[in-house]
DNA sequence: TTACATTGTGAATTATAGTTCATTATATGA
DNA sequence: TCATATAATGAACTATAATTCACAATGTAA
């Protein structure tokens, strides 16, 4: 059934939960502040352990932000896939980014302190990999608002790519600061897609 | 007339070159790759001697980034101040935001690894200082917001904090890739604050 | 049970960069 | 010009954390 050997699975297991303490630390103190022993005490592991499943400290870094942003641009590319017309697609992008940052906001964190879907390489760590997705994903959306523009849903004048950005610095500008408050509140991020698609469809004025 | 002694002014003016320098070298490397020596060098002075002007890297960087932040934020104010009327206000301050970015290109790029106006501070660098300032701004902010929504500018049911927010995330949006783009194009970027504005209020639906 | 292979361990090593400070250079003013 | 104070220098010192590796534990299969 499983294409993996019992062995092999086991091994994925494990490097699986190197990368989640990984992603926990990292987002907590940040790539720099982060050692190897804090991700090791933080996955059970001694810090020699941690070298048996990644090369070094940026590799599990690199592995981390690759394979969680490969996740979430395929989760809302999917979401996209199966919504029909532009504007169903502009709906499913921003409400699917909500759903999967509100379940990882540990990876919202470090994702974020990379710049985000706006693509903007922090020279700080490391990024290379999942810039290039992030790229691409990017170019996606810009073909979505155009294609929104063909329905005569989104303004033609509007540069598509900088549409793409403005709507993801919107989502990004709403994400934050829920974030914060998170401890306070209870409200669910999901339930402020609504918010974000009437500012970006109607703009923020009185009529 | 000057208020300073002359030494004191020569003081002053090499803090000035070294923070100048250090600007550059953060912008270019960020926080952590970037050395003392890097900063030394790029300042034209030796290592020990911008110690005798910042008690270690992280005050220089703290110094730094207060600094800027806050001469951005005078700046800022005091176009929004002489401007009349709440929708003016929202103008001047995304035009004198862009301008002052269009003038402080390395600064930009240390502002927003920060997190930027959202007020989001990446675990990573040392913050503190600069963040009470933000704060506070987009408090203020938040308070030409209710202005417009009193002046029936802005619809009344969105909260204004949020509202703040969204705009100042719709400005990062558009300066991450027109930096990015600089070398290739000259479109200036105070060009793009019409629209950025059109779309804060009006969105970008076709009416 | 024993031999072998795989996996885990964490103290020791190494590399790097922040910081100090003894020394040198420069400015000041008598 | 000389004496003193102020400022600059950069090699040496330290601290920290990534990485290694000799050894131990555990799993496997005959």
């Amino acid at each position: 059934m499983n294409p993996l050997p019992r062995k092999a699975r086991d091994k994925l297991l494990r490097r699986t939960d190197i990368l989640r303490a990984a992603t926990r630390v990292f987002a907590e103190k940040g790539y720099h502040n982060a050692t190897m022993s804090d991700i090791a005490k933080q996955a059970e592991y001694a810090v020699g352990t941690i070298y048996l499943y990644f090369k070094d400290k940026q590799a599990l870094y690199l592995a981390l932000t690759d394979e969680k942003i490969g996740e979430l641009i395929r989760r809302v590319k999917e979401k996209i896939g199966i919504s029909q017309g532009a504007l169903a697609k502009i709906r499913a992008l921003v409400e699917e980014e909500f759903a999967y940052f509100e379940e990882n906001e540990d990876f919202f964190r470090i994702y974020f302190s990379e710049g985000g879907l706006d693509g903007w390489a922090i020279k700080d760590k490391p990024s290379r990999e999942s810039l290039e997705k992030i790229m691409k994903f990017l170019d996606y959306i810009s073909g979505i608002i155009k294609k929104a523009q063909e329905e005569n849903i989104i303004k033609k004048e509007l540069d598509p790519k900088r549409t793409a950005h403005l709507l993801g610095g919107m989502i990004k500008s709403v994400i934050i600061p829920w974030l914060k408050e998170k401890p306070l509140k209870t409200e669910s991020l999901k339930g402020l897609s609504g918010f974000i698609l009437d500012a970006f469809l109607n703009g923020t004025a009185v009529k």
